[in-house]
DNA sequence: CAATTATACGGAGCAGGCTCCGCTTGTCAA
DNA sequence: TTGACAAGCGGAGCCTGCTCCGTATAATTG
């Protein structure tokens, strides 16, 4: 856990220690909670009671329940930022589309650890308060990768005819924890299974190009 | 605008009159309500208010809004089953490939067609309240003709190495109505950009096959 | 034409996410 | 130490989707 406020500049007042237990105080009490009773089934004025605090407090530290999920995975989240940028480093000399296959398994991973906390993100991003679809940041940073790698295929010759940044779109609609959730706990399959679709339609479908005509 | 219910079977009473008109006039209310103000900004509230009609009613003809906005496109849904039936129909010497393609076309263009709309059905869907996570009909129409035409493309050995029915959910999560509005409207791509998008990845990206070694 | 009854109506009211705003309190400068 | 004030707190309450249930009524049956 670091600090929220990087703090202490010139002119700018420190937090202020209860705000900070405060802070604390909540992100333990939806920890448990969502871990007893499942996030979907875990209001925020729940939360709130349970770590002593008035909905407008809460409210003042996590703008809404997204965010809130968000700050409890958030060094997850950086550890995976580290791990792929270090295993993509790491595979610097292999092809961009091979990078792409380690972003994509790590990405994966993470929401296999995280599936409901994302899920719930997303439905929050996705609800009516937020009609101009922002992304959060961290699939920001994931999109960004992936318009990177693609750019590089298409530098390299790897992949052809390609538009990086509508198909980074699409990638990452491929991966979203919706998606993932349908496909993991309602169908039924398994990690592996998933996977291999993804690398079949985003790795090995793109890697050739003798593009023919295609119809109309 | 055909009938809602098929009626009159054996010993079932019919609709009643007053029923039948509430529905006519709390559809006729949303139309122009969401055509006046958008489909977000306009309440439940408003609609029935509108038809003269308290809330349990309307919600007596509508389990919720996104049935309320299916109700709304309900004939073109059909149009364009029939159209999207016929124009594979009359392509059925064609490959699979190119009868997806065209399931792919003309789904986007019924999707430009009524977005907000789609936009809503899928916001409904997608909330806390159903979170079985069920798709409505349409969709599931559209995945198992995905579905259908990707086995027969794998028997005809135009692709090969394929999940059709997890790739199938894979196309759908690329044209559904969030991304797409999300293209259109955020980020501003054209249709025919995002037509040529999918193209590239579920049609032309599909065809070939040597399936070489892939990392890990 | 009743009498019956499934069907439908209305609106009070609930839940959950989120906001507004007046009061309190920790922090810093003097 | 103390005064000033930004930062923080709390909770009443809004909004919206949706439900429950007692009452009204259209259709059917005798």
């Amino acid at each position: 856990m670091e600090q929220h406020q990087p703090v202490c500049k010139a002119h700018t007042r420190r937090e202020r220690r209860d705000a900070r237990e405060n802070r604390q105080r909540l992100l333990e009490a939806a920890k448990q909670l969502f871990a007893a009773q499942g996030v979907a089934a875990t209001t925020m004025k729940e939360i709130g009671h349970a770590a002593g605090v008035g909905p407008g407090t809460l409210y003042r530290h996590f703008a809404d329940k997204g965010e809130l999920c968000r700050a409890l995975i958030k060094d997850d989240i950086a550890v995976f930022q580290a791990r792929v940028g270090a295993r993509i480093e790491a595979e610097a000399s292999g092809s961009p589309l091979a990078r792409l296959d380690i972003l994509l398994t790590t990405r994966v991973e993470i929401l296999e650890a995280h599936l409901p906390l994302f899920a719930a993100i997303d439905e929050a991003l996705a609800g009516p308060r937020h009609t101009g679809r922002v992304r959060g940041p961290f699939d920001s940073w994931v999109h960004d990768q992936t318009v990177q790698l693609l750019g590089e295929a298409l530098a390299t010759g790897e992949v052809a005819l390609l538009d990086p940044v509508l198909t980074a779109d699409t990638i990452l609609a491929a991966v979203s924890p919706p998606l993932y959730r349908y496909q993991r706990h309602t169908c039924g399959y398994s990690r592996e299974r998933i996977i291999a679709g993804l690398r079949r339609l985003f790795v090995d479908g793109l890697r050739q190009l003798p593009i023919a005509d295609s119809p109309t």
